[in-house]
DNA sequence: CCGGATCCCCAGGGATACTG
DNA sequence: CAGTATCCCTGGGGATCCGG
């Protein structure tokens, strides 16, 4: 990309990692762990493989990204995160939760992965109940599967099937994920095609972390960029 | 932007902020509140008048910034920020601190404003002793000045001239900022030109949030994306 | 089948000039 | 002051092709 010439951690920071796609990149990296080319492709539909590869490219000059050449059985090179690649964790989590309030709008013909649904419950939602005995709930949306588990006052999740769901939720991703952020209530949520099976309650557990008091999204009242004086 | 095309949070936040220029445009707004065409202008050197007025309609369209006739005075008409982009300060927030790291790169003839100055102690470093007395900490940094107010626990900013400055802080940009945001220690800044005059041990009270522990670029424990199964 | 490289085309960005 | 208009050119999208 080229630089921005500003003197703001903004701005050297979009300097790295401003240019289209790279975040999504990172974004795969970090939900995936290191991965290998055909998997980062899998996992960024729509991407052309020569900007995939220039990209790995510029985030191994700069240090986000390592290429370790994996084991005989796999005897592949996997593209993984370096530690300031890692970082980029909170960036990504901010831009995320964020972008929840675009959720809602219904875009029929997007792509669909079970890693997008694994780790957006795991980011944005907390267990409201932390007492109450571990949970398991199964996502199924766009024959994408992933599971959810709730105890100790964790949110973990990881994709595929559970063996014994204590509750079971199906349909169209923007119901399922919805309904989990808290951009569509649980009626709205059946209205636009979900499947609820098992133990509702559960659902009153998972706080969506969108909107409720105290969390990323509420500033604090100091202020001070909107104080700055006009010279 | 052209829309990436994928059913996350994350994508779809880059649909709407993902464009070249958009998220500077905001961290403007953000800093200095409502501004007209040609601060927008002034405070993002290097952008073109096109790309900024057809940045300006998108963000409206999008509903991230509003557009106010101000009162006669003025006569004009200013940008401002509208809830849901006032929401987006995590991210920059965010940003900002993981950029943070290039900060100590030389690049002489990167441009350089007053706001850029102030935030960046704003929203990077704390007060490391709560209890101790107000102090007052003068910053001038390549023709810009702004002025630190440490008191309560807090840690706030202006652009500007301080009064009565209980230490000053003057030198090139990136030893201001590198020495207060962690990015370089006092013996490396006084090295590439910083002078200090005053009180230098009001220098230990401002804690840097960076490596700081506690702080936002330490991850938790769980680490949920990297536990996803692949398939 | 994996991991790219090459080519062509076009939209979006950069610089400058101009206008209400 | 607040933009628009124009031109140029880079960088991204899409397809195809090639070596391992």
């Amino acid at each position: 990309m080229r630089s921005y010439g500003q003197y703001c951690s903004i701005a050297r920071a979009l300097d790295v990692v401003g240019d289209r796609w790279t975040l999504l990149i990172v974004r795969e990296l970090l939900l995936r762990g290191p991965c290998r080319f055909t998997d980062l492709r899998n996992g960024l539909p729509g991407i052309a493989a020569n900007l995939l590869s220039g990209r790995l490219r510029e985030l191994e000059a700069a240090a986000l990204i390592g290429r370790e050449d994996a084991p005989p059985p796999v005897a592949t090179t996997l593209y993984g995160l370096t530690e300031d690649g890692l970082e980029l964790e909170p960036v990504l989590r901010a831009l995320g939760l964020w972008g929840l309030r675009f959720m809602a709008a219904d875009r029929p013909d997007e792509a669909f992965r079970a890693h997008w649904l694994a780790y957006a419950p795991a980011w944005f939602t907390a267990d409201a109940d932390p007492g109450a005995p571990p949970a398991v709930i199964q996502l199924v949306a766009a024959g994408e599967q992933a599971v959810i588990e709730i105890g100790e006052g964790r949110v973990r999740t990881r994709t595929g099937r559970a063996a014994d769901p204590d509750l079971t939720l199906d349909g169209p991703p923007r119901a399922v994920l919805g309904l989990l952020t808290g951009v569509v209530d649980i009626g709205g949520a059946e209205e636009i095609g979900l499947t609820v099976s098992g133990r509702r309650e559960l659902l009153t557990r998972l706080r969506p972390a969108a909107e409720a008091p105290g969390d990323a999204v509420t500033r604090e009242p100091s202020d001070p960029g909107r104080r700055a004086a006009r010279t």
